[in-house]
DNA sequence: TGCAGCATGTAATTTGTTACATGATTAA
DNA sequence: TTAATCATGTAACAAATTACATGCTGCA
């Protein structure tokens, strides 16, 4: 799945422009996919070009018209098989695992920094995500509460299995006691 | 952090030849990178003509010639330095999650297929990384086993997920009716 | 005064994937 | 006889990232 069949499929609910669609990408989207707007701009033109949606563009003083884009009935159906295609993929790179596969090259400090910064990350993720499913609230689409648990649930397991194992990586199995005065929560 | 840089790190526990370098790519590395011949072999040359690597042929009969790299001072020293450089990344692609966030423009057969076949795919990883666990036995390096069971948690914490969840895409809630009685229980 | 937000896009570059091209050996 | 394993590579293509390019508004 690339870049514009996502775009298309994100009409496909909501009409928006492309910065509302980076928005999008990076709210809802974010712990699975990302794009750029040197993606997002040339693929909005694209489906415009295929007929796959339409564009109106709004007069606005001062910014650039804002091009807004509404899927097309030859877009639904597209998208609708796009969806059933191809066996989706669900790939993780990682140059994180890739350091710390090599960690015995790197001294402690460096480790557990690397690890302490993983850690934080996979929390804010976490955070992120709740904070975007309480924007949502009960209503939301299934699929999107589905797909935030999954990511909420996958940072919180990377956090724990981190924090559980980092004494394999470092003779003194040092926890986080080099974090400066900006308390960070526990792992929930 | 490139495929390139990453042949570097390998050939720093072991000269191989390229072959031998996508085998480890394959098994160790399979969770968390990926890279095939196209990738493999050009970047070898590259780092033979940057002298980070040197290269010695070995004849065989009825194939090709084996070229064996084997890191140089200057390839270690480079290698060192691009652990300590860039903060790694960590990003997760998936087209699965993608489909999911669209489920309801899906027939419930379709879902229930997909949500099997991904449950599937995470429980084949998580035996794969097993038999290589099995494989490195107790005296593996630390940094190897710390990345294979970084991998099987996760890919044990997104089966669990979808079996847990999967009744809030579809109407029925359908469980595998092809496993046997195993309960799963929930997230944790 | 400076930065963040809104809003568009292009072009160069980097990176990786896929298909192509070859070919012997060995086990099922 | 068919597929898998060993073993190398190139070339075309696809895709995304990054840097560049512009410019107003409103807040601190």
């Amino acid at each position: 799945m690339d870049v514009k069949t996502l775009c298309l499929g994100m009409l496909s609910n909501k009409e928006a422009c492309g910065y509302e669609l980076k928005k999008t990408f990076e709210s809802l989207f974010k712990h699975f996919f990302s794009a750029g707007y040197g993606s997002i701009y040339p693929a909005l033109a694209d489906l415009a070009t295929s007929g796959l949606v339409e564009c109106r563009e709004i007069q606005q003083t001062g910014k650039p018209d804002r091009k807004v884009y509404k899927i097309t009935d030859k877009g639904r159906i597209a998208f609708e098989k796009a969806l059933q295609n191809n066996e989706p993929r669900h790939k993780l790179r990682s140059d994180f695992l890739a350091v710390m596969y090599f960690s015995d090259l790197l001294d402690e400090g460096c480790v557990n920094r690397l690890l302490n910064d993983r850690i934080e990350a996979f929390e804010d993720a976490v955070e992120h995500i709740n904070s975007i499913e309480t924007e949502m609230g009960l209503n939301a689409p299934a699929g999107a509460r589905f797909v935030a648990g999954f990511g909420a649930v996958i940072a919180k397991a990377g956090a724990d299995y981190i924090e559980s194992n980092r004494h394999l990586l470092t003779e003194t199995g040092s926890a986080r006691i080099d974090e400066p005065a900006h308390s960070v929560q526990g792992t929930t």
